[in-house]
DNA sequence: CATAAATGTTAGTGACTACTAACTAACATT
DNA sequence: AATGTTAGTTAGTAGTCACTAACATTTATG
């Protein structure tokens, strides 16, 4: 719609999520956005709201049950791997927001409440897909609350070292990483 | 050996592990050490210097080679326990530094480095103990690289959510979730 | 007690911060 | 022809930042 807006928008996400939202200016901001600095506060009250503007554009909500009720064909190799995928996708639409909030968690607790809430949301799914997979005799008697969170876990630890840190040794592993750590968990979960 | 050094020392590593390094003031550093803002100049040359000082005291070089020579008893479950643990201790120490080193990674990227270097040294530790058990028939055999990544990828996880994130849905998980990898992993790989 | 070192106080520098006001130019819509 | 919209420009406010200089006061040490 408004191409200036968007323009800023962008320029102000990609900053903070570079420098953080204290450490950017509104001046430099502009200067990315390609616009006078007036022209960020014609079109924001203020920082914050600017901020609150670019979060509300760029974050993405996530329909896990959605996905959970439909796309589970009770193969725990296979819906390991597609709830993994789900999980790497849906933290990679929302990675500028998730650095700023890593990076402001003391400024923006809500951010990482955000964050907290919906990682819960996901554990509690994952847990009742172990426990029906016990039920269907496709998985051996464990604690399923230990290995969702296992699992979440490794993926976060992942997805974060990668967003944190793009040059980082984990980049070359990408495809194999995800093989072998559901290889993993199938290995020592199965019946 | 100097009080009012330390003091200042504390103080800023303390709040730069809160809001980052660009984002602390030095009157504040001073507030929080209880001296005058002219007290810190006169102990530091100006806020780098002070920001190098306390990496420099309170970074923890380890030492992984030694516990790995002297505490591998060629047992899967024990050693991985202890390399688990010497990960955590490692990490608990540099804490503060580690928080620094995310928030401030594209302003200090030498940060970042040191913690890859000692990462991919650690890995490779971990590889060569793998190797060592498969050769005395305790492991299967396995692409043991991609399983020395997924076990300090899942340590690493869990350290930094934790790290990150204090009032963490994982606390309560902090002894079950090491016991519990540590099983998925020998279950898994174990001969 | 006397001297010296450490610290505090005050005032100030220049640069930067978020943010505002007043005015102007270009262009599209009515 | 009148008006609305969107943007730029210039100047300015009031506050904060890192950092310095000069001088007063406290504290430690001989």
């Amino acid at each position: 719609m408004n191409k200036t807006s968007n323009k800023i928008l962008e320029a102000a996400l990609r900053l903070m999520e570079e420098k953080g939202y204290q450490s950017v200016s509104i001046k430099e901001i502009a200067e990315h956005a390609q616009v006078s600095e007036m022209t960020v506060f014609r079109h924001f009250k203020n920082k914050l709201g600017l901020f609150e503007s670019a979060l509300e554009k760029y974050s993405y909500i996530p329909h896990f049950e959605k996905s959970f009720t439909t796309d589970i064909v009770w193969d725990l190799q296979t819906d390991l791997t597609h709830i993994a995928e789900a999980y790497f996708h849906l933290m990679n639409q929302n990675k500028s927001i998730f650095l700023i909030a890593i990076q402001e968690r003391n400024h923006f607790p809500e951010l990482h409440e955000t964050i907290t809430k919906h990682t819960l949301k996901l554990k509690k799914l994952i847990v009742s897909y172990f426990k029906s997979m016990q039920e269907r005799n496709q998985m051996k008697e464990t604690d399923v609350e230990a290995q969702a969170i296992i699992f979440l876990t490794t993926l976060f630890g992942f997805f974060s070292s990668t967003a944190l840190w793009e040059s980082h040794f984990l980049h070359e592993w990408k495809e194999s990483f995800l093989i072998n750590t559901i290889e993993l968990f199938c290995d020592s979960l199965k019946q």
